[in-house]
DNA sequence: CTCTTTGCAAATTTTTTGCATGCGC
DNA sequence: GCGCATGCAAAAAATTTGCAAAGAG
């Protein structure tokens, strides 16, 4: 079940185009040209682009945006949760235990709280995660060899 | 339920030492003094550390260990899966679809796959995991202001 | 008209690489 | 001794910042 090719509709793009002006507004953000444009390319995209690749999409249409525009904007896009960041927006950081344990990670400061849970209970353990702070956004990753770069 | 500062039993630790001088042997890498000093690191920490604060911590040891030794070192005992990456491995990479769906990211690569799930059916999608690859760690984070940072 | 946002350039931060020397096996 | 691993330095990649000019409200 691949669905990675599948397309936002127009009007459902045009729908978040509408909630992302009026969340902008609603937090006194200008509607720039530069800022739709960004928005648009992520919210239609469905390859998980970097700051680059989002850059290379809208460079196309607006001859003379910034790469550092993208990057301001695509920080405040994830500000406001309108797109989101996969990773943990900081530099890499690694873990020693390999326990199975779940992690809070604060999008302001960075920091990275342990959540451990037991064979018992393997369900999300959304209530310790809580005890953290404002838990905003849940984010389930596997990690591995996808197949083109099987084996080993 | 604080349990960042739960350290690791000298007991765990040489145990955990032994098992990684035996993995590097079976590798064929050799077991140097950074290497041990290293792993030892990250294995009883409970901070998650970046590449920087392990070179910190090293260096109190190892007085002229270097920077790049510590990233190549941390990438090898990541690809030998004796420590985990907090992270995606790569640049940071962004997301526009805002329904709850996981990701299955490539350790090789760093290809991002989407694994949609609905509401009816909240277990964790592993086996849809599998179909992109071999899953071979499962990382389960949430996101939010942490109470430090707290309101906004 | 005001004040945020942009583009440019430069700086900073993070990570990687080439190469001669050192050290584990 | 052979060959991988290290340290050094330098480069590359990723991201951030200062500032004058442009444009949204």
């Amino acid at each position: 079940m691949q669905t990675q090719s599948i397309t936002i509709s127009p009007d459902e793009l045009s729908q978040r185009l509408a909630f992302f002006e009026e969340e902008c507004r609603r937090r006194g953000l200008r509607v720039t040209e530069q800022r739709r444009e960004i928005f648009k390319t992520v919210a239609s995209s469905h390859s998980h682009p970097s700051a680059e690749d989002v850059f290379a999409v809208v460079r196309e249409k607006m001859a003379n945006v910034s790469l550092d525009t993208v990057y301001r904007t695509l920080a405040s896009l994830a500000d406001m949760e309108l797109i989101l960041r996969v990773g943990t927006a900081y530099k890499e950081r690694f873990d020693g235990d390999l326990r199975p344990h779940a992690h809070f990670i604060c999008s302001k400061c960075g920091e990275v709280y342990d959540i451990f849970y037991d064979k018992k209970n393997m369900m999300l353990p959304l209530r310790e995660a809580f005890s953290f702070g404002d838990v905003r956004q849940i984010c389930l990753q596997y990690k591995g060899s996808c197949k083109k770069c099987m084996p080993h």
